[in-house]
DNA sequence: AAATCTCGTGAATCAGCATTCACTCGTTGC
DNA sequence: GCAACGAGTGAATGCTGATTCACGAGATTT
């Protein structure tokens, strides 16, 4: 009979995997997309760097990894808060607060995962998440329109606009560092529930009502 | 007596400069920061590859002066475009129409100088160029609000949203492709002034009035 | 316990690219 | 015309970092 894993050893080797992906995504999160390097990793796993290409056939699987594991996370968690919400607006503020929070709690990983380009392969593999993530906004932005709640404009181009305005203004290089989280993420998402359509009186309420950013970032 | 450079050699030698220059954009705006390199800027120059290091000291500078270039033309063209329109708002409208369609006129360029990491030095560079974007607009949204033109909000923010708005639904991955940059040109228009807490209406009058793309590109 | 088999290792290899430098050639000053 | 000088050259150098591989260690099977 052929060699097979024990209980023990499929064990020992998913958890080695997820270490190492660890180390990448911490190393992500500390310092960019630029500091994963296989080298860096191990030794942040503590493992020989040949051992991670026992796990990944190359860096660029590793990496997707990282990204497809954050992706994952943020469009449960942005599905969920506009799924929770009492009405259409409710959640597409929801949605965007949501994203606002996160992203603002873990800036260097967000930034990383959602804007530093690396490598075309990785490019390509990012277009996904952030195609991913429009489409979640997208859906809250039709909905809302058709019950009337926003002028008719170009949804994706809409979502697009959304997701970039909370990119720069609050993980770019311009945006005004550290501060009152809760107070950027409200300003954000008034900026863009704004630029969608809602006047300021009403958006500044549906602001007011929002999960507070404490709340959505839990289980990240 | 020493060596003299005659007007001639001046002339010859600034024109190279200049012709490296403009290899090194062109190299940008068709296949953006990553493909700039010595070797395939010295081809397109049609010089060999240390001739480029007789007239700047490293690749950085030479990237560095591209982006300069680039930043100063951009700054130019919406000042002048704010100091063109009538009003307050229509400055406003007006800036960030010509940010918009001058961006989208040379996608590629734009995002790579804008948008695209590659070296932390470049970086800091990038960073004082979408500083003064940012404050050319910042100076617009200020005045409007000292006039009541905009509801009060942190200056700041609004400004780096904006253009991360603009760069994202317009340049961004996610941009749709092509189509009529006119239309487009608008619409992103049209959401920046909502987002700045102008209404529907009101905005979609500014927009209309603003200086047609085909304009404010020229001089390109 | 012997025979296989997989895992872990890390030094060596390979590739891409910026940068350098010894050299050639056209200019300049006499 | 000729000696000095700086511009232009491009092959060689050097560095950084991903990927490979031959080998020793630990598991699994008979």
């Amino acid at each position: 009979m052929p060699y097979r894993r024990t209980e023990n050893v499929v064990r020992r080797l998913a958890e080695r995997e997820q270490t190492i992906l660890g180390a990448a995504q911490s190393i992500v999160g500390e310092r960019g997309m630029g500091a994963v390097q296989i080298a860096a990793v191990a030794r942040r796993a503590d493992i020989a760097a040949g051992t991670i290409y026992r796990y990944f056939p190359s860096k660029n699987d590793l990496v997707a990894e990282v990204i497809a594991a954050a992706a994952c996370r943020e469009l449960v968690a942005m599905h969920a808060a506009g799924d929770g919400a009492p009405g259409p607006l409710s959640a597409l503020a929801a949605c965007v607060a949501t994203f606002a929070a996160r992203a603002l709690h873990d800036r260097r990983l967000a930034w990383a995962i959602m804007a530093e380009p690396i490598d075309p392969d990785i490019d390509a593999l990012r277009l996904n998440f952030r195609r991913a993530i429009a489409a979640e906004l997208e859906m809250r932005i039709s909905t809302a329109i058709a019950d009337g709640h926003l002028p008719a404009q170009d949804v994706r181009v809409a979502a697009a606009g959304v997701i970039g305005a909370l990119l720069e203004g609050l993980l770019g290089p311009l945006a005004p560092q550290a501060e009152n989280a809760r107070e950027a993420v409200q300003a954000m998402t008034l900026f863009a529930l704004r630029a969608l359509g809602v006047v300021d009186a009403r958006a500044r309420g549906l602001v007011a009502q929002c999960p507070l950013p404490a709340n959505v970032v839990s289980g990240l």
